[in-house]
DNA sequence: TTTATTTTCCGAATAGAATTCGGAAATTCC
DNA sequence: GGAATTTCCGAATTCTATTCGGAAAATAAA
């Protein structure tokens, strides 16, 4: 494999991530995601990542910046994968079902990342000025997108603020996902997926029967 | 006043709380509530209270021992003072949507505590098996036994479980909340209640016109 | 191949903040 | 008033993030 040449790092890094700093990340989101933020040591995640501690500050600018560019960094997958995963689905409402399922089940399999972004992130200062915040604004722009299809398809009740309507889908979400992580993860959280589904949709759907004038 | 007896003070506090610790909680609550449980510093808090910094170790356990107890403390007046405005109303609905306002309305009023409750605490690695969680589950125990009530007089659906809906519930109002809180507190707080009342009230009330037979 | 330059890495020093310790000051008890 | 007890805190300790200076490695130049 070709070396990087003079001057050219930094350039040549902006897409393709060199390798030490994706194991620093990796390390990060086990450490951090394990023990959470305070209770992790740089001294620990550099030794997970078989590296010196002075050798993390050449790659992030402080532990908090380490602690934002997770979300950053993975964000960049989740988006693609969850769009996937949406296609050849028919209808806003079943898209919002497949969503939840298929966050719930991320989370489940992810916990660590899931404790990161929805128990520590929020508690960083520099938190909503930071990429960080862009991320998690992307990431549940496709529940928006999801709602506003639906008002478009005819699925979802006109009358209703999309902006209050994603709120309410994050809020119970993230929720339920919150009372997981801080119990002792012993039940699946997917279980929860259908019966949140069918509740949220069935505030939101316009009801498809009387509607017009006269059956 | 009669000074405290040998021997008595532990058992004397246990409800009358020293007018040093509630000074000690009140500073924690603005230092922590405005920069942040990790940039509040022992020395910023106790200086704010007029005394040493060792002086809170007479109190409290450590830092996160006097975070937990914020909101230990805060609730015993909360749920008394949230159960007086609820009194009067009739129908859990009715209910509800007072709960909603009258939370939004408390936390613009009282950002840092708030922040504190929404941000700081579920970070903290010992929190569930801390008092301060059953102080959060008293609290939201409150919208869980408006539902159950809704359901037996009739207001809410029977079918819905009544742990979802809280879940629903609790889960809107605070990502309402802390969207607030990270963002720039501009805008009223408040405004949002009513709308958000009717999106979750419509979801979960019974349709009352044509359930009895024939009208 | 040798030498110069640049980049990567990290051991050791620094600094900031939580927590502990020992004893002084204040209060209570007799 | 003096002994016992409690309250308070200055100073020392410890733990950890972060910085610094330079060694080691990689790359370019010769």
């Amino acid at each position: 494999m070709k070396k990087k040449l003079k001057f050219t790092k930094n350039i040549f890094n902006e897409n393709q991530e060199s390798e030490k700093k994706k194991k620093i990340l990796a390390s990060a989101i086990k450490i951090i995601g394990d023990k959470g933020y305070q209770n992790a040591t740089i001294a620990e995640i550099a030794k997970d990542a078989g590296i010196g501690d002075a050798t993390i500050y050449e790659y992030f600018k402080n532990k908090e910046d380490l602690l934002l560019s997770i979300p950053v960094e993975v964000t960049k997958e989740l988006i693609p994968q969850i769009n996937d995963h949406m296609m050849g689905i028919k209808g806003a409402l079943n898209k919002l079902r497949k969503f939840i399922w298929w966050w719930l089940n991320y989370v489940e399999k992810n916990p660590g990342y899931g404790s990161i972004v929805l128990l520590e992130l929020k508690t960083s200062k520099t938190y909503v000025s930071n990429e960080a915040y862009q991320a998690a604004r992307n990431f549940y722009k496709i529940v928006l997108d999801i709602i506003k299809e639906g008002q478009e398809e005819g699925s979802v009740k006109k009358e209703i603020n999309i902006f209050l309507a994603r709120s309410i889908c994050v809020g119970a979400i993230e929720h339920i996902i919150i009372r997981w992580l801080l119990k002792d993860r012993r039940y699946s959280l997917t279980q929860y997926a259908d019966e949140l589904a069918d509740l949220l949709i069935d505030s939101f759907k316009k009801e498809e029967s009387t509607t017009s004038k006269e059956p």
